[in-house]
This record gives C-alpha cells, sequence and structure tokens, in this order.
DNA sequence: GTTTCAATACTCGGATAGCCGTTGTCCGAGTGTTCGGGG
DNA sequence: CCCCGAACACTCGGACAACGGCTATCCGAGTATTGAAAC
C-alpha cells in the first residue's frame, strides 16, 4: 500500500495558495517552479483538485488556480480524497460466501467482522485527516518561510 | 491507495486457524478450498506471513501452516504487516527543499509539518488495527460457523 | 483622443505512451510416510 | 514377527510471465490582454 506522489504534491500547492492573502491565483506553472516539479504531471492532479472542489481555476492570461474556500474550511482530507479518490482502501469481497465451507447468504446478516475491523481503521485515518486544515498547516509555518512565499507569489502573480 | 486482496485472505485465513485448537495445521490447500482461493496465489500471501513470524510452516506430510503465536498475542496489524510491509503509506520527499524557493536545509530542523500529519494519520490507522486480534475475530462468531470451520479442519487434517 | 477589432500570448483540459508493483502461475527442494524385502 | 531401506507422495519455497494503475508527457480549446488602426 502506497499513497500516491500526487497527495504530497498537491496538500503543499494548497498550502502555499494558503500562504498569500485571501483569492490568491497561481498558474500551474508557478506552483511547480516553486518545489521543483514537473509542470505537466503536477496539471493532471491539480486538475483532479479542481474537479473535488477543492480548487477554482480560471483560463488565461491573469489565470490560475486559487483555493474554492477558505483556507480553514479545507481539510488534508479533502485533498487527499481529492488525489486518492473517496473509495476505503480495503474491500471486502465476501470470501465467507465462497469456497466449500460457504456461509448461506440468509447467515451473513452482520457485517464481515474483518471488513468491519479493516473500515474502523480507515475511517480512523481519514477522521485524524479531517481534523487537520491547510489553514492551520500554513499559520503554524516560520514567519521566515511565510514571508518567502508570499514574495515569491507577489512576483509571479499574473499582471 | 488500495491494500492488497492478499491481506483479506491472510487475514481470514489466520482467523480459520484460531478457530480450530490450539496448534492446529492446515495445509496452504486446505487454507485455500475453504475459501474458494487460488491456491498457488494464496500460497505466495501465506510465505510473507511465514516471514514475519504470524505463522509456522512445516513441510512434508502431516506438515502445512500453523499459528506462530496464541491466537490472542496476534494483532490484525502484524497480519496486515506481513503483506503489505511496515512502511508507511506517505513518504515525505521533502519537496519544500527543491525549486527556485527551496528552504536550506539549515532551517528545516522542525520536520515537515505535512508529513508530520500524514504519519498521525497512519499512526492511527495502525493502532486501530493494533488493537484488535485474530483471537477476539475468531472467538465473535456464531457457534454454526466455528462448528462449521472445526468440521472442516479437522476433516482435511493431514493423516 | 476614443473606440473597435483582430492578433497574440498565456491559461487550463483531455488524450496519449512508459514503467513499476500487484496479480497469477509454475516447477524444484525437502521431509515424513509407507510399502516391500530381508533377517 | 521385527527391522531396514528405498520409493513415494505430500508439503513448502523461490523463480518466472501478465495485467493494471501510477508516472510522465504532449497538444488542443478557450480567454483576457494588447496593440494598432479607424473614426
Amino acid at each position: 500500500m502506497k499513497l500516491s506522489q500526487g497527495v504530497e504534491w498537491s496538500v503543499h500547492c494548497a498550502v502555499l495558495l494558503a500562504q498569500g492573502p485571501p483569492g490568491t491565483v497561481a498558474s500551474r506553472r508557478t506552483l511547480a517552479g516553486f518545489y521543483g516539479l514537473p509542470e505537466a504531471y503536477l496539471a493532471k492532479h491539480l486538475k483532479s483538485l479542481v474537479r473535488s472542489g477543492v480548487l477554482h481555476a480560471t483560463s488565461g492570461p491573469r489565470g490560475g488556480f486559487r483555493l474554492a474556500r477558505p483556507a480553514a474550511e479545507i481539510t488534508v482530507l479533502d485533498v487527499v480524497e481529492a488525489v486518492e479518490g473517496e473509495a476505503s482502501a480495503f474491500v471486502c469481497t465476501e470470501i465467507r460466501q465462497r469456497g466449500v465451507c460457504a456461509i448461506p447468504a440468509e447467515q451473513c446478516v452482520r457485517r464481515c467482522t474483518v471488513d468491519r475491523i479493516m473500515q474502523d481503521a480507515d475511517d480512523a485515518w481519514r477522521e485524524s485527516l479531517r481534523g487537520r486544515t491547510i489553514g492551520e498547516i500554513a499559520r503554524g509555518l516560520s514567519p521566515e518561510v511565510r514571508e518567502r512565499s508570499r514574495g515569491y507569489l507577489a512576483e509571479n502573480r499574473p499582471a
């Protein structure tokens, strides 16, 4: 089990946008350049963030990406689910109903215990990410870093 | 992000072994037949469980797999980590140290906040799985299921 | 000087190849049984 | 009847293909700018 690399990129990009003034817009070139990431591939993930309603995109000059909501209302889970999907990591295939000792469906009134345990763990994981917001991360960065980020965003702000 | 299918199979197989008397041995053919799983592929995962010290394997006739410890001392996390590995799902590549605004290494005394949040979530996931044991699952099954499992294990017990 | 319009340059979005890991399968090494032969 | 040995059958272990998804990239559609030309 391994998370997509796009998760790290997406969270950092969202945090970068959150460091600027509300409504800050940055093109994918600007975002990719800040972290030294491949621009074309990063675009794929940014597109997912737009589809999920985390970011808002505008075309043309002066266009780019901006946060769709205040940073304090965007959880890390929102970003992760935008990239990885909302599906649980564990999918129960009901193997207890297969094989020579298959349990009849009428005896399967209770959910598979293994499934329940795995889903509980998945819920704990998501709950942990749901409690952290992009705004919280941006606010916790050192003043030097925030200042440098704001400067870069202002420089590369579309005319 | 998707967990390997072997996780479900492995947990169920461990629970099946836990339903029999302590020291119950079952060959991979017996285990695969019980759930209607492809024997050859299941063997791959059972091998991982042996490497991780969850199961103990013996060769030859009357051989097979048995739990390496009492079922109450085997956590679901033990089984999951045996199949999926102990590595965290998130790997921080320190992208803050790359790009045009790279933060110098000397300013990176604190761990990357994003990394810490992702690791916290990963820890919560693992902690949830660490709290559940194979024995607990086996004990919670209905008497009918347990009886049927014990019967199957006794029938296919190596002579 | 003001208005209009067309060319422009920059943006995002979808469609298209490449590589690594999970999936799936096979055959070989090792071991306890067991059956036959000899004492 | 008991002992010995060799063949056997059954087990696990590691090595070898095939598919799917993440990785990586490109080009096309759309839009605000901007500059010049006409009024």
